[in-house]
DNA sequence: CATGCAACTTTGTCTTGCAAAGTCATACTT
DNA sequence: AAGTATGACTTTGCAAGACAAAGTTGCATG
């Protein structure tokens, strides 16, 4: 009826659920700025974006802004395309559990 | 932006939300139709379903059928309620994502 | 009385989230 | 030059939780 099995653990968990859902509303985000909306520890918050840019996921972006290093993420192609995918789960959990 | 802190732990986790989920589109669920559903040991579904039981989301509803126990599951008023509030967070995440 | 099945409990393992503290590099300050 | 601050990251340790496998109980039928 379902397939459950189709929700992406690795984006389900929710830390990285917020993450990737940011990261999808803008093509990039400050380390800082992630770590501000999502409320988390920066260790924590490394450990996520590392195990989702492992999966290939997030790519990761090293610039220098006023003299400081800034490090951004930003969707890959193959990150989008599972959000995408995962999304489509969660619309159709959504849906049935609309009717009725 | 985002509440994630809204996003329900307790429903959060995949094998809860298949449950949830199959919950919500039939009054009631019996225990070997949800097992077949999910495709989980009797063991991990039955403490699944005792959590969300503790936590005042789903009732436990004892027969007899053909001779043979059969224990069916039903949501609460409390638990639709909290799947609602849920399933609205998994709505806005849905809607971030098509964005863009 | 043995077998079978539903439902449940117990046990043990293994993963994983998460925070706190430590590291390292760079850049300001005095 | 020494000290302090900041961004980003690593390490460590713990606690929670998922999950499976095996054991338990109750009932019903051959």
């Amino acid at each position: 009826m379902f397939d459950f099995d189709k929700l992406d653990k690795l984006i389900h968990e929710r830390g990285r659920l917020g993450i990737m859902t940011l990261l999808a509303t803008r093509p990039s985000w400050p380390f800082q700025d992630l770590k501000a909306e999502l409320k988390m520890s920066d260790g924590n918050l490394v450990t996520h974006l590392r195990t989702l840019h492992e999966a290939g996921h997030v790519a990761i972006i090293k610039e220098v802004h006023h003299e400081r290093p800034q490090t951004s993420y930003a969707l890959t192609m193959k990150g989008r395309a599972a959000f995408t995918e995962y999304l489509a789960v969660l619309e159709s959990i959504v849906k049935a559990g609309r009717l009725k």
